[in-house]
RNA sequence: GGGCGGAUAGCUCAGCUGGUAGAGCGUCGCCCUUACACGGCGAAUGUCACAGGUUCGAACCCUGUUCCGCUCACCA
């Protein structure tokens, strides 16, 4: 195919395949810490390297990569930084259902070393596939720099950290009670628990007080933790229970007597007995209880969440089995006083959904709050701000409630926490040693021989850190911190943090506190918070429920076989391949949506058209350019036509509206500016104005044109293509003109430039604009083919006006489909024509031999009734004395004029009606044998239970509508309001319509009938109030009409059957009533 | 329970500092007009959740209500 040769439609697949190599190869992407540019610089978060990306994912490649693109060739030196995360539980467990199913083997069959071995091997295939998704999406990231959280450097710094914190105290090991996923046997901090409504039970348990018949009910919602209770519980002020205090109960079913406490903190004395059992192992308030009062700590289970030695004779059972166990025990002696339900919050691991068991257990803690502190401030004082900015107080409010992090994990696959223990320490009974007694010492290296410990032999403590707490210094450690490198002077610190908001917590707040803490300046200096993306209906995606959505399918399509059920529901014969730039500008438009984005394939098919159409405009553009080249000289310092000047000035508008949206974040505002004016002005408008140029002899007309055309292009393509890489590169490449530098994507950013708006061209255009509209509706409303030219006569007393028409005649004729134009001030009108009327500006067509009249007839009563109750309200406002009084005087006069400008406008538009000569009616005379149409009905309703009499409200509607005039209806008109009528079980009415539509017709027949399909004035007369009407019994009624074919819309012999049998004349009176219905009540 | 967000055309959403509502998709009608049928032209459609209040005037501000969603949280 030739340079200037483009194929009919537009094929994503085989243009993105090119570039993204090409880019690379050239280093574009490749930021210089030595460059004298401003710096811009955005770390990609991210992502876990347990599988590919999701449609999330692709969000927030997509979001990047246009305020990198954008800031790249707006003169930034960028620096967008690629890396993966390790993703400690998620990716050992992945693996490790991957091992148990490809060789049955679980992770201490291989043992430590062997399974992380795996573990990287994982890691090396899944990394690589995440990159090279990235690439197919076109994300600009700088491949140069890419980094895991387990790299070298990542992990030293991850040392330095904790040393230091630990060092400064902020790190601490101690024994408390922690959340514990009894299935993945680890450790989670708060934010890894998920809470979740359920269903439970309140058990009320009767505790004998020691040494009376006396019982102390207790109410708990977790029975089987009585084992492990080591007090009851009351409130000191409770009257009830005075005589107890200092008393002891006896745990029934153990049988371990038991202090009454008094705690004025954990007793609600208004809730369930006022007695609570206090287990300080395994609920958190009983922790808090256990401490203030000293009382031990008695832990039931173990690490399986299964009863442990302390559990007596409940030993071994699980935790569930144990509950069962110990109710029916108690029912069975009597100690059961009542079970009721009871809602509460259930804590599950966010991995895999277990119920999270409190435990006593050492752990590595960061003590947060001062952290915390310095990142509140930071956000006070605005050195970083969230967008929207509603975020801020979710964030302070989080920051100021924290408490203290549990770092460590139970787990193998992370950075193993540098403390390291005397090998001679305390051992367990299987002869390893037991860290839980040994006193660590936290050291970057391993350590040599001290006074504790001679021999100098260490065992490292075999935890590894929470993900988060490397993931939160990804802004400094991808940049080589703790060195100081070049990279980390430039880009530190970021630009802009891109993320869901659900790690905000997780993420983003750590970020903060860690980057604070260690660079002594924030991470980022705007956190824009995106939404989650979900499918069409809102819903989740996820695997269970098959209803998630590849982006590399979407972009490259795939076979049925290779999509997931719902997926492949909607698409029987396999996904079309949308292309990446459809789907990024998809997701770019959905950006301004709340929380969630619900992304539907149809949209992202609706920009694969944009697309398309944007192909096809350039390829125009290529088949009419000849030998042009467009040279580095003005653009305007050429001929220009009206139509040149026009779009420039339009394009520059878009150009200030897109870096105004995008300066404020608002990606699908910037989106719609530039979607508008390429579809809705550059193509609708600008390359059919300027056919006659561009296709024409006028040698110098034509020259300027095209100059404006491809000067159009090529900077709307660099405004694009940000959103839309792969196409706009593209097209720019193929583009007759001087290219500054060989590819689009380090080309400057268009930005606004006064010398093309031009507010006179666009004055100047806009009433042949609204010339060609006025054509055009009546046209259409007419039903007058496309390919039938007609005449048009347009007045106005605006001289100027009528001279640009006539200058730019040629911009009117095959716009608007004109065999001739007539121009002239207001005067007497052609006969017979139909009419658009506006302030300054009357359009005239001609109808007479082309169409029904009455079709005509009905707009203009369409219309006149528009302006009537637009009139109607203006009036009622301006007789309104307070409002001419109070209201700001511009405000009053411009609807003063308005009102003058309707009225002009009624007045014209019903001399038109006049005009159009009102149809002679003939009365027929029934044809001999026919049905009596009323009798027929009568009974057909009565055979559908039609309430005889309608309610008060439709009545009223009613009697209005009759005493209202009806005059000009047209038969259709009629007919449409005898349906109505009908369906409200008024059958007189009904025929009376029926019968006159029937005249009318016979009438109109001699002009000539079209296909008719306008029932305006069915449902103008008979407002809201028929609306609310019950109208479900009718349904036959309705329905048996409904029910007859439609007329084949050009077989004229339907319009000869008796009206009533007829289709009513609408499909949208259906809905309509059906809408009725339901809101009615 | 606290906090936050949402309720606008059939669907998904815009609507800035109050002046009687817009887009895309979908729907309907006419068209294969030599860039594009992934297209052109035209049309229809809204008690802006409900109830009060402030105001000359409210989708917008205030109060309350109802639904929906998110999030945090130790009432056993």
């Amino acid at each position: 195919m030739s340079e200037t040769e483009l194929s009919k439609a537009y094929d994503p697949t085989e243009v993105e395949q090119r570039w993204y190599r090409h880019w690379m190869d050239k280093g574009y992407f490749r930021a210089d810490p030595a460059s004298d540019k401003p710096p811009f610089s955005i770390v990609l978060p991210p992502p876990n390297v347990t599988g590919s990306l999701h449609l999330g994912h692709a969000l927030t490649a997509t979001i990047q990569d246009l305020l990198i693109r954008w800031k790249r060739m707006s003169g930034f030196n960028c620096l967008w930084l690629p890396g993966t995360d390790h993703a400690g539980i998620a990716t050992q467990m992945v693996v490790e259902r991957e091992l148990k199913k490809a060789e049955g083997k679980s992770r201490h069959d291989l043992g430590r070393e062997e399974f992380l071995k795996r573990v990287w091997a994982w890691k090396e295939k899944y990394g690589a596939r995440i990159g090279e998704q990235h690439q197919v999406l076109g994300a600009s990231l700088d491949w140069s720099r890419e980094r895991f959280t387990m790299d070298a450097g990542l992990s030293a710094a991850v040392r330095e950290v904790f040393v230091r914190l630990h060092e400064q105290g902020l790190i601490y090991r101690e024994q408390k009670l922690i959340n514990w996923c009894p299935s993945c046997l680890t450790a989670l901090s708060d934010l890894e628990v998920e809470h979740e409504d359920a269903k439970g039970s309140l058990w009320h348990i009767a505790y004998p007080v020691k040494g009376s018949d006396q019982k102390l009910v207790v109410a708990t919602t977790r029975p089987e933790t009585m084992l492990g209770d080591t007090a009851v519980a009351i409130h000191p002020a409770d009257a009830r229970y005075l005589a107890l205090h200092g008393g002891t109960v006896v745990l029934p079913l153990v049988g371990r007597e038991i202090p009454i406490v008094l705690d004025d903190v954990l007793v609600n004395m208004e809730f369930g007995t006022g007695v609570v059992k206090v287990t300080p192992a395994h609920d958190h308030n009983d922790y808090a209880t256990g401490k203030r009062h000293g009382l031990p700590m008695l832990s039931i289970f173990d690490e399986r969440a299964a009863v442990n030695e302390n559990g007596g004779a409940y030993r071994g059972l699980d935790r569930f089995e144990a509950r069962k166990k110990i109710v029916a025990e108690l029912t069975e002696q009597g100690l059961l006083v009542k079970e009721e339900p009871h809602a509460l919050a259930i804590g599950r691991c966010q991995r895999c959904n277990t119920i999270v068991e409190p435990r006593l257990s050492p752990q590595w803690f960061v003590k947060v709050e001062p952290l915390a502190q310095k990142a509140i401030a930071a956000v006070e004082q605005g050195k970083t701000t969230f967008v929207p900015e509603t975020w801020t107080n979710t964030f302070f409010s989080w920051m100021k409630n924290i408490h203290d992090w549990c770092i460590s994990r139970q787990l193998w696959w992370g950075h193993q926490i540098p403390a390291w223990y005397p090998a001679s320490g305390p051992k367990l009974d299987n002869g390893t040693l037991d860290f839980t007694k040994g006193t660590p010492v936290v050291s970057r290296e391993k350590p040599g021989p001290t006074a504790e410990n001679p021999s100098g032999e260490w065992v490292q403590d075999p935890d590894v850190l929470d993900t988060w707490f490397s993931s939160g210094l990804w802004p400094f450690s991808t940049l080589g911190w703790p060195e100081q490198t070049a990279d980390l002077k430039a880009f530190y610190p970021t630009s802009v943090m891109e993320t869901g908001h659900d790690i905000i917590f997780f993420w983003v707040a750590r970020m903060m506190m860690m980057g604070l803490h260690f660079m002594g300046e924030v991470p980022f200096r705007t956190v824009y918070l995106h939404a989650m993306v979900r499918d069409e209906k809102g819903e989740k995606m996820s695997k269970t429920k098959g209803n998630v959505i590849d982006p590399l399918d979407v972009i490259r399509g795939a076979p049925p076989d290779a999509l997931l059920p719902a997926v492949r529901n909607k698409f029987p014969k396999g996904m079309p391949a949308f292309g990446a730039d459809a789907l990024r500008f998809t997701l770019a438009s959905l950006t301004q949506q709340g929380r969630d984005i619900k992304l539907s394939l149809e949209r992202v098919n609706g920009y694969k058209a944009f697309a398309n159409k944007i192909w096809n405009a350039s390829r125009f553009a290529m088949m009419n350019l000849g030998d042009f080249r467009l040279g580095s000289g003005f653009v305007k310092d050429r001929p220009l036509s009206l139509a040149d000047r026009w779009i420039l000035s339009r394009l520059n508008k878009a150009v200030a509206g897109v870096q105004t949206a995008l300066t404020a974040f608002q990606f699908a505002e910037a989106a719609s500016i530039i979607y508008q004016f390429l579809w809705g002005e550059l193509c609708d408008w600008y390359i059919e104005l300027s056919k006659p140029a561009l296709q024409g002899t006028d040698e110098a007309a034509k020259e300027a044109s095209r100059a404006v055309l491809v000067f159009a292009l090529e900077r709307v393509m660099r405004l694009l293509h940000p959103f839309m890489p792969f196409l706009t590169e593209e097209i720019w490449q193929r583009l007759p003109f001087e290219r500054p530098t060989e590819s689009i994507s380090i080309a400057p950013y268009p930005e606004a430039n006064r010398k093309l708006d031009d507010p006179a061209a666009e004055a100047e255009l806009e009433p042949i604009i609204r010339v060609i509209d006025a054509v055009r509706s009546i046209r259409g409303e007419s039903n007058l083919s496309p390919a039938l030219r007609v005449e048009a006569h347009v007045q106005s007393n605006d001289a100027k006006l009528r001279k640009a028409l006539e200058t730019w005649k040629s911009y009117l004729m095959p716009l608007a489909g004109l065999s001739a134009l007539h121009v002239g001030s207001v005067g007497p009108k052609p006969p017979q024509a139909a009419a658009e009327i506006s302030k300054d500006l009357e359009v005239y067509v001609p109808l007479a031999g082309l169409i029904d009249l009455s079709e005509e007839r009905a707009r203009l009563l369409k219309e006149i009734g528009r302006a009537e109750g637009e009139l109607e309200g203006l009036k009622r406002k301006l007789s309104n004395q307070s409002f001419v009084e109070r209201a700001p005087a511009e405000v009053v006069e411009k609807d003063k004029a308005r009102v003058k400008e309707l009225e002009v406008r009624i007045q014209k538009l019903q001399e038109n009606l006049k005009r159009i000569a009102p149809l002679e009616v003939k009365v027929a005379p029934p044809a001999a044998g026919s049905v009596d149409l009323r009798e027929e009905l009568h009974s057909e309703l009565a055979a559908a239970e039609v309430p005889t009499k309608p309610d008060e409200q439709v009545k009223e509607a009613l009697e209005q509508l009759r005493e209202g005039t009806k005059e000009g209806l047209t038969a259709r008109d009629r007919q449409d309001l005898g349906v109505a009528y009908l369906q409200m079980g008024l059958v007189d009415d009904a025929v009376r319509e029926f019968s006159k539509a029937k005249e009318g017709e016979a009438g109109e027949k001699a002009t000539k009938a079209p296909a008719g399909k306008k029932s305006a004035p069915a449902k103008k007369s008979a407002p809201k109030a028929p609306v609310k009407k019950k109208a479900a019994a009718p349904k036959k009624a309705a329905a048996r009409p409904a029910a007859k074919k439609k007329p084949a819309a050009k077989a004229p012999a339907a319009k000869k059957k008796p009206v009533a049998k007829k289709k009513p004349a609408t499909k949208k009176a259906a809905p309509k009533k059906g809408k009725g219905k339901t809101r009615g009540r």
